[in-house]
DNA sequence: GCCAACGTTGGC
DNA sequence: GCCAACGTTGGC
């Protein structure tokens, strides 16, 4: 099983709308980017958990842990004229971009924040602190996310 | 293939 | 709103 991180602008897609659809449960669309395509592509497994981080806000940080829920398929919003991440490149036969289904787990009591993180010393190869990292998938280590859940 | 110009991410 | 650090695009 993978561990994983997942970003979201709040004012976007929050951790509190995915609690509120009905089934928890909803795509992870408009990732365009090819390093965080291949993670979502060739590597998530239904099973796999992800952090869910707010990003681009008052405090960024962790705020709670969702399961990833499908198999990876083809963002379909990337076909769709209207969506905001249409790509007239992501040809239906041939999909350049791909999503899974994120299901809802938990959210922390707390945020763990940004700030936080970067004040821990065992986190120091955590590829969300690197430099110039904009990545918005990215892969966690075991000991990194057990680390983290015990900073709730 | 190089690289300047441009667009995006995301912290602050 | 600013801007550093990328990633992408397109002319040559």
């Amino acid at each position: 099983m993978n561990y994983w991180l997942m970003k979201s602008e709040p004012e976007e897609f929050s951790i509190d709308t995915l609690k509120k659809i009905p089934n928890q449960t909803e795509p992870w669309d408009g990732i365009r980017n090819y390093q965080a395509r291949n993670f979502i592509r060739d590597e998530m497994k239904p099973g796999d958990l992800a952090f869910f981080y707010h990003s681009n806000c008052e405090q960024p940080g962790i705020v709670g842990i969702m399961k990833i829920a499908s198999k990876p398929r083809p963002d379909h919003t990337a076909f769709d004229l209207q969506d905001k991440h249409y790509d007239p490149k992501s040809d239906p036969d041939n999909p350049r971009w791909f999503l899974v289904d994120v299901k809802f787990k938990r959210k922390f009591k707390r945020v763990i924040s940004l700030s936080e993180l970067r004040e821990q010393i065992r986190l120091q190869d955590f590829k969300l602190l690197q430099k110039g990292n904009r990545l918005s998938v990215m892969p966690v280590t075991k000991k990194e996310w057990e680390y983290i859940l015990s900073l709730e």
